[in-house]
DNA sequence: CAGCATCCGCTCGGATACTG
DNA sequence: CAGTATCCGAGCGGATGCTG
């Protein structure tokens, strides 16, 4: 409970207000690759190449890029095991654990609601056209 | 019912492939604007010029954009009102309730745990710089 | 009030090549 | 295996001006 360094006191967090620190979490969280590389974390410690493969589509830039930034904000940890060649665990904290019960609650809603979703488009495009 | 983990193959959707529509659903949802746009909604109908003062700082065209794209989606009801000028609400559909609190619980999660993800980068910074 | 149209900078992210 | 480095095209999104 220091008080020096950051005096942040207990100042209301808002994500919608634009200066509030929640807003540029929220951006972050706010990404299809950290959310399905979250999700993926979900059932134990992953390897890179895996992860790479696993999450289809993420190229090996993005994948990289999307854990040092879930490894800064204290989500994911990293492991990286002497062997020969290096293998290298990923996996969540328990803060990042925290989380993905809401990841995989999106992820959920996203294949539970499909059809409805694909229906809605059909319907609002027919609409636009006719 | 594979003991091992935990398994996930109840639907054909699945959010991994980036071949599935649920894919490009995540990808919709995974969006700062849209999450904002929809977790205000929450409250009850808004109207364009409210939406726009209360999600600070996006402009008036992403939120345009947003609207038109959550309404295509089957998440929002836009209702214009006959009057002189024009007012229109928007307001969530049945279907975009079922999201609402998860979208909720994203926001939450970033307002309660951001003190943990600040002294995280704090850590992850200092600890680059020695 | 509730938009649309246009310009454009800037970042995201894919492709490719190379390293320990 | 697990990355880093670089190039570069596409598009997100901000700023501005105009309309019913």
């Amino acid at each position: 409970m220091e008080t020096a360094g950051s005096t942040r006191m207990t100042y209301p967090y808002d994500v919608f207000d634009d200066r509030c620190p929640t807003r540029m979490m929220l951006d972050r969280l706010a990404d299809k690759w950290a959310l399905l590389v979250l999700d993926r974390l979900d059932g134990g410690p992953v390897r890179f190449n895996r992860l790479r493969r696993d999450v289809r589509g993420i190229s090996q830039k993005v994948l990289s890029q999307t854990l040092k930034r879930l490894e800064r904000d204290g989500l994911v940890d990293r492991t990286v095991h002497p062997t020969v060649p290096v293998s290298v665990e990923y996996a969540l904290t328990p803060l990042g654990r925290t989380l993905t019960e809401t990841v995989a609650a999106f992820a959920h809603w996203a294949e539970h609601n499909m059809e409805a979703v694909l229906t809605a488009q059909a319907a609002y495009d027919a609409a636009a056209a006719g």
